[in-house]
DNA sequence: GTCCGGATTACCT
DNA sequence: GGTAATCCGGACT
């Protein structure tokens, strides 16, 4: 999977490209993950995505080119780290949930302070911006271009995806849009439900 | 394991 | 001016 494969995927099928993401590598100078847990949200049919309702400030990154960064504030404490799909009026996003810590963890910790282990580093959308760094200033970003500060690398692909309902959501639950890299279940932000 | 406060943004009335 | 938001961390049991 090389970047030209997942900006095509991302323009034509946001589920689809949720899937090839998994493996991916986020690169900030030092700092390098594997991306192991995403969700996917798109405007057509999904009343949980941003984008579903009309076009806003917040959101307007969604409707440009696929694999920007679309980075918004919630909660009053956490940076969420997204990834455009699709273009023009399929609006859609991928939010990278979680990802296992690769190198630069001094870096990560700096910005957790209070992680006691590694697995606390990245193990959830907030989480994974506070060790990246990543706020609103990083909205935009093309995070398929080689030179960006912010930016994707190819990974090792994970050899089988599960998945599940999002998280954090009321509407949409039906939607299994939740995908995990089953053999790096320990680095995810929370447990599969049994089942 | 469960509960609960947090403190910002931007959308909406 | 009100409120809802793709959640985290600390304090408990």
């Amino acid at each position: 999977m090389d970047r030209a494969r997942l900006l095509a995927l991302l323009d034509e099928d946001v589920l689809l490209a949720s899937r090839a993401l998994l493996g991916w590598h986020l690169v900030r100078g030092e700092r390098r993950a594997r991306i192991v847990e995403v969700e996917a949200y798109r405007a057509g049919d999904d009343p949980a995505c941003h984008a579903h309702r009309s076009r806003t400030k917040r959101n307007e990154i969604m409707f440009g080119p696929a694999g920007r960064a679309y980075v918004y504030f919630n909660y009053g404490c956490h940076w969420m780290l997204n990834v455009t799909a699709h273009a023009q009026e399929e609006a859609a996003a991928i939010l990278v949930r979680a990802a296992e810590p690769l190198e630069g963890l001094e870096r990560m910790y700096e910005g957790r302070p209070k992680a006691k282990r590694d697995e606390d580093l990245l193990s959830g959308p907030g989480k994974l911006a506070a060790g990246f760094g990543i706020t609103g200033a990083d909205n935009g970003t093309d995070l398929l271009n080689p030179k960006a500060d912010l930016r994707l690398e190819p990974g090792m692909t994970p050899d089988r995806v599960l998945t599940d309902s999002r998280i954090g959501i009321s509407e949409g639950i039906e939607h299994q849009w939740r995908f995990l890299d089953g053999d790096s279940l320990r680095w995810v932000s929370r447990p599969l439900p049994p089942r």
